[in-house]
RNA sequence: CGGGGAGUGGCGCAGUCUGGUAGCGCACCCGGCUGGGGGCCGGGCGGUCGCAGGUUCAAAUCCUGUCUCCCCGACCA
């Protein structure tokens, strides 16, 4: 591709509004522009980069067997009504001319799903894996980022369909060593992490995170271990307990709310304290949970350990069946206790609220002086343990899922096939996602400097930009042009800057766009006969080439060097 | 949804408080010079100041309403 002949509408300065650097640097290196909030274009640059992505997720599906169609956007809003995902408040809803209802898909799990119970008859017609690239529109609450949350974007997503759990089980394993290999190949730092299986059920989920400042998640780390925060578990440091009273004795804390105060007031460590967290389940039910002081509730653990979604209580609820706010404990409280792990494994004495004013309880052991049920419900704090290692929390952002449904979706679709004894049985599925814009965006953030983008080999633009210096009509340039055509000829992904602008100008832009390898030919390269060499990792010069037959083969041996 | 901020030429911004001919840098167009890190000289094009209504002799500027976008949080299969 010749410059001159290219959309690339580069920006010296960054858009006021980017604060994240893929977003910043997409937008400087002329690869996506907005067209509104949380809606993004891709240029042509851009565009050979998401390309290039998908083709590295279509080469590693049809390897482990999944088939490429193609499933509409616009659905029946009542395939939508069977599964019960109309009430989603993401979801996007139109109406055609005839008034019928209408909604923009999030994910695809209904329709293949009505296709395959359609279609599906035996056991003999699984396993099964299909999958498709496609649009996908969210009604965001908060699109942001550029790139990374978007209202619609194009989702490589695959389903499986087996005949029983182990089924699904062989179908997973295939995805996460397609999985491995797509994130490998597109040149990303990652992570394969346990993750929370959401109020859709399902027996299992990973997601793949990479790790990025601008990520929203985040992941806990330690060697050999790997899991998004919100489902981590590790050992925590020991409590600062103060020395056993035997018994409970009231201590008079007037004015002190917050384990912040109390703990100040008393001398105490926070991990001495026990912070009470009141809540009410969809079911009606009101639950204690309470972890220590100095740990913080997580609240999709809190939901899968209470097995059913929650709210935090309200104030008044808090008063009339407990105390009032700041002073809520466990002692002699009506309400059944869920105490964090981290509390009920540690034998020992703690300080909580009295349930009167300004009063608070020392020296209350668990089991002693309340009854109570115990779960893991905290969230892992950097340093926690992980087999004897400390973990390290890390921003990453999610670029892949891979999701154990069951039969989430083949049940309320009616996706059965009879079995070999002639007994109609529900199909087991599997959903996996992959956003290809993520990877780009992550593939920036991870390997961008202050100069500009710094693209993997496997999803740059292109993988060689050639600068041609001096006015056309020079000797030099009519060299550029000819090598140009040779590395074309050759099949080089190659792009040649042959504007006529000055070599600051040339060079700050390829370092923006940030091709893997740059080849420099002017008045200095025919007086040296050799061309020059750069690879934008690092901004390190490699050895020059000569001019001549071998060229094209020397560019070509020099590309192959690079990671 | 809560909090904060911003809409003035393609981009980045000033001007708004204190109403009075719409400006600057970059980019762009023309001519010339320069030609290995965004160079120089000269001449140009381009904006009903987000939108609607109001106040006024006069509104980018004051008032009311509204739309859009961004950031933090909530939310997020």
């Amino acid at each position: 591709m010749k410059m001159t002949q290219l959309l690339l509408p580069t920006e010296r300065e960054a858009p006021a509004d980017a604060q994240a650097l893929s977003h910043v640097l997409g937008v400087r290196a002329g690869l996506i522009r907005q067209l509104g909030a949380g809606l993004w274009t891709w240029l042509p640059a851009g565009w050979r980069v998401h390309s290039k992505v998908t083709t590295i997720i279509r080469e590693e599906m049809d390897a482990i067997g999944a088939q490429e169609l193609l499933m509409p956007i616009i659905q029946p809003r009542e395939l939508w009504q069977k599964t019960g995902r109309d009430k989603i408040d993401e979801l996007f809803s139109l109406q055609d001319r005839k008034g019928a209802e209408l909604v923009l898909a999030m994910t695809h799990e209904e329709a293949v799903t009505f296709h395959v119970s359609q279609i599906v008859r035996s056991y003999r017609d699984l396993p099964l894996m299909l999958y498709h690239l496609q649009l996908k529109a969210r009604d965001e609450p908060r699109p942001r980022a550029g790139v990374l949350r978007t209202r619609e974007f194009i989702m490589k997503d695959s389903y499986s369909f087996d005949r029983d759990q182990d089924g699904l089980e062989h179908s997973y394993q295939l995805h996460i060593e397609a999985y491995d290999r797509i994130f490998d190949r597109s040149g990303l730092e990652w992570y394969r992490v346990e993750s929370d299986v959401g109020v859709m059920g399902g027996s299992g989920a990973h997601e793949y995170m990479a790790p990025c400042p601008a990520g929203e998640n985040e992941v806990a780390l330690a060697p050999g271990y790997a899991a998004n925060v919100e489902v981590a578990s590790a050992e925590p440091a020991p409590a600062k307990l103060p020395p056993r009273l035997g018994e409970p004795r009231e201590l008079p804390t007037p004015g002190k709310q917050t384990i912040e105060d109390v703990s100040v007031a008393l001398e105490l460590d926070p991990s001495a304290l026990l912070k009470a967290f009141p809540v009410v389940a969809a079911s009606g039910k009101m639950v204690l949970a309470m972890v220590r002081g100095d740990h913080r509730v997580n609240e999709f653990k809190l939901r899968a350990a209470l097995g059913e979604p929650f709210r935090p209580a309200t104030e008044e609820e808090i008063t009339d069946s407990l105390g009032p706010v700041g002073y809520i404990g466990p002692v002699g409280a009506e309400l059944p206790v869920l105490l964090d792990t981290a509390v009920a494994d540690q034998d020992g004495e703690w300080v909580v609220g009295a349930n009167r004013p300004g009063a608070h309880l020392a020296g209350v052991a668990p089991g002693r002086d309340f009854a109570f049920e115990s779960a893991d419900i905290r969230s892992v704090e950097a340093g926690d343990l992980v087999g004897g290692q400390p973990i390290r929390l890390e921003a990453a952002i999610e670029v892949g899922n891979i999701f154990k449904l069951g039969t989430r979706y083949s049940e309320p679709l009616g996706a059965t096939y009879l079995d070999e004894e002639g007994k109609e049985t529900p199909i087991v599925m599997g959903s996996y996602g992959i956003g290809p814009a993520r990877i780009a965006a992550a593939a920036i953030e991870q390997n961008a400097d202050e100069k500009g983008i710094s693209w993997p080999k496997s999803i740059a633009p292109w993988q060689v930009e050639l600068i041609g210096l001096g006015k056309s009509g020079t000797p030099e340039a009519d060299a550029a042009e000819a090598l140009y055509a040779e590395l074309q000829a050759a099949g080089v992904d190659v792009l040649f800057d042959e504007r006529d602008a000055g070599p600051g100008e040339k060079f700050t832009d390829a370092e923006l766009l940030g091709c893997p390898l740059r080849l420099t030919l002017g008045k200095r390269s025919l007086e040296s006969g050799a061309l020059e060499v750069q690879q934008r990792s690092g901004l390190s010069e490699l050895p020059a080439i000569a001019l001549g037959d071998q060229t094209v083969a020397a560019v070509i041996a020099a590309l192959a060097e690079l990671k």
